[in-house]
RNA sequence: GAGUCCGUAGCUCAGCUGGAUAGAGCAACGGCCUUCUAAGCCGUAGGUCGAGGGUUCGAAUCCCCCCGGGCUCGCCA
């Protein structure tokens, strides 16, 4: 289904033709100045320079050759030369109703079907999941579900931290703690214990430990290094211990993320890269693309053009273990094998751009990925706490994901009591609706890439541009279908009707505006377009709402009219916050 | 040092592929609940868009330079 812009640009194009200018000029856009109009052009103003004439001039000829257009209720020319329009009541009115009769509410199939794999998560198996989790889960799942609305193949890969360093540092810890565990006896021959030595309480406090330790102990950081290296290499013991590790973590890892309305497809991790990269390696030298650096083997991904030093992508250490280039290069080995994707979008701190730079050149020239393969990074800042600074608990700390969520969850539960009678339990899932709303709206309504201060009271608050207002909007919205259906009639046979206040026209045009947001969102993988979109959406619908009495209105097509009006927003912004990941209750 | 991102109201943020009077929310102040959920709506006040220069009919937006800040710059991920 065409979106409304390309309508009117169709009509005005036609309009320039017709006056005896070009079309290249009629681009319509939505108006900057509601208070004038709803559409406008500003291409008499750019066609200046090749007509020589007033932009006056030319559109006022283009509004002449409008003229009786069918989406127009009005156009004008305005000085210096906007062409200001204002669409026909009854052709917005028809616009919905075709909306309306769609699945995807206007938003067409894509011309080409991608299939793309989407990284995010990055969840390390050695640790508990903690706040610096969290906007990768959120943002990766979002841009995961806005290219499956717009209708592309869509993969969502954990890509799970389980093979680096940090599981050496882990195991060497763990041997300082308990030397006599049969995994640190190179002699040992026999079965090791199916029982985990440690609990998942334990692990996520056993790495913060090491990794402090190797700081300043040398001699135990080169230990770890050198574990690592031998866990690549098939280590008896320190396979078996990173088994238990993995089947400690698993588990926490899922539930956490679940907790968030974040599903994978694929729980697939950098070890997984690993039957992958003797070949690769093997590859790269024998075409000539690796070489030898300073005892290191790497490739060069130097370009002319390049304002700064791009270093090497380095392929292994000088040690002979694979580190982060290696395995994310194997790994889309492997997703080039299984998967073919024509796309592939990384969702990290935005400081692993440089390391996202080499490993992108670093497939293209060695044709590990095809030349037409979209490789893409999005890069998201960093959460700050008040004061401006990252993020950390109160001692300083990295507070768990579970406790933020938990904490959430309680203050929102308390909020919902204090306001309405309502029993404990739908309370309590009431609570865990609206408080998830509040976490990923928070996050996911500021840009991605940019630093963003994480104020939880802020998001959580039932005022302003806040998830829980959307909710609060959607919730309102199916209070009145529920109440109308209680008198016995359909809120699906209601037809919508031709607008007839300022704040309904407004409303439908806000509803129309939701494919070219939705496919916006996908071009520029941006969440947070979804957010303003239905910001401005809840605003509309509330304006209206203040203003007019839907369930008393004595004309029975005009109410039904308002009732269709009401499931078409409610149905736009449900499928707007299910791609932004989270739902309404019922009620709240 | 080089590169890169950022600097918009007291605070938190939109707007940046050039358009008309730079928008929200919070905080402040003032209205609106016998009527569909007031978690709402309406209004008032608040800005040399970091500074300067340039391109353009037109610049928060593009270019240059400066100031301030974040981040990155081979064996971590």
């Amino acid at each position: 289904m065409n979106k409304l812009v390309e309508i009117l640009t169709y009509e005005v194009e036609a309009a320039f033709e017709k006056a005896g200018y070009d079309k290249q000029y009629a681009k319509v856009t939505l108006s900057n100045r509601p208070d004038l109009c709803e559409y406008q052009c500003n291409g008499a103003m750019a066609a200046v320079k090749v007509y020589r004439k007033a932009p006056i001039m030319i559109a006022n000829d283009v509004v002449v050759a409008l003229e009786g257009s069918i989406c127009i209720e009005k156009v004008e020319a305005v000085n210096p030369g906007f062409i200001n329009i204002t669409l026909d009541a009854d052709f917005v009115a028809s616009y919905l109703k075709k909306m309306n009769a769609e699945d995807k509410l206007g938003v067409g199939e894509p011309e080409h079907k991608k299939t793309i794999m989407v990284d995010y998560g990055g969840a390390n198996v050695a640790k508990a999941l903690h706040v610096g989790h969290l906007r990768p889960a959120i943002i990766g799942e979002s841009v995961k579900r806005i290219g499956r609305y717009v209708g592309h193949e869509v993969i969502g890969d954990v890509h799970l931290g389980d093979w680096g360093s940090q599981m050496g540092l882990v195991m060497m810890e763990l041997k300082r703690r308990q030397p006599e565990l049969p995994y640190f006896d190179e002699s040992f021959e026999g079965e090791y214990p199916t029982e985990s030595p440690f609990t998942i309480e334990e692990l996520g406090e056993i790495y913060p430990t090491a990794s402090a330790y190797a700081k300043e102990n040398e001699e135990f950081k080169e230990a770890a290094l050198q574990a690592t290296y031998q866990l690549q290499n098939g280590h008896r013991g320190y396979t078996a211990l990173w088994k238990h590790i993995m089947a400690v973590s698993l588990p926490d890892l899922k539930e956490n993320y679940s907790n968030l309305n974040v599903e994978f497809d694929l729980w697939k991790g950098e070890a997984d890269a690993k039957p992958y990269i003797a070949d690769m390696v093997e590859y790269l030298k024998k075409e000539g693309y690796a070489h030898e650096d300073q005892g290191a083997l790497v490739v060069d991904v130097k370009e002319e053009t390049d304002a700064k030093e791009i270093p090497p992508c380095m392929i292994l250490k000088s040690d002979g273990a694979a580190l982060y280039a290696t395995t994310d290069l194997a790994t889309l080995v492997e997703r080039e094998q299984v998967y073919k994707p024509d796309q592939v979008v990384y969702v990290t701190d935005k400081r692993q751009e440089m390391h996202f730079e080499q490993v992108f050149r670093c497939a293209k020239k060695t044709g590990i990925v095809r030349p037409e393969t979209e490789l893409k990074h999005i890069g998201f800042g960093t959460m700050n706490g008040k004061d401006g600074k990252p993020f950390k608990t109160r001692d300083g700390g990295v507070m768990r994901l579970s406790e933020l969520v938990g904490d959430i969850n309680s203050k929102m539960y308390e909020k919902i009591v204090e306001n309405h009678a309502i029993e404990e339990t739908e309370a309590k899932e009431t609570a865990k609706k609206v408080g998830l709303a509040a976490l990923k709206y928070g996050d996911l309504s500021n840009q991605a890439a940019k630093d963003y201060v994480f104020d939880v009271d802020r998001f959580i608050s039932f005022e302003g541009n806040t998830g829980p207002y959307i909710l609060y909007t959607i919730v309102r919205i199916k209070s009145i279908l529920n109440k109308y259906e209680e008198t016995g009639k359909k809120v699906a046979d209601c037809q919508i009707q031709k607008s007839e206040s300022a704040s309904e026209k407004a409303l439908m045009l806000e509803v129309a505006k939701f494919n070219l947001v939705m496919e916006n969102a996908y071009e520029e993988l941006a969440p947070h377009k979804v957010c303003a979109y239905i910001y401005d959406l809840a605003n509309a619908f509330n304006r209206f709402y203040h203003e007019t009495k839907i369930l008393s209105e004595e004309n029975e097509t005009k109410k039904a009219g308002f009732i269709a009006l009401l499931a078409i927003t409610k149905r736009v912004l449900e499928a707007c916050i299910d791609v932004l990941g989270f739902e309404a209750p019922e009620r709240m």
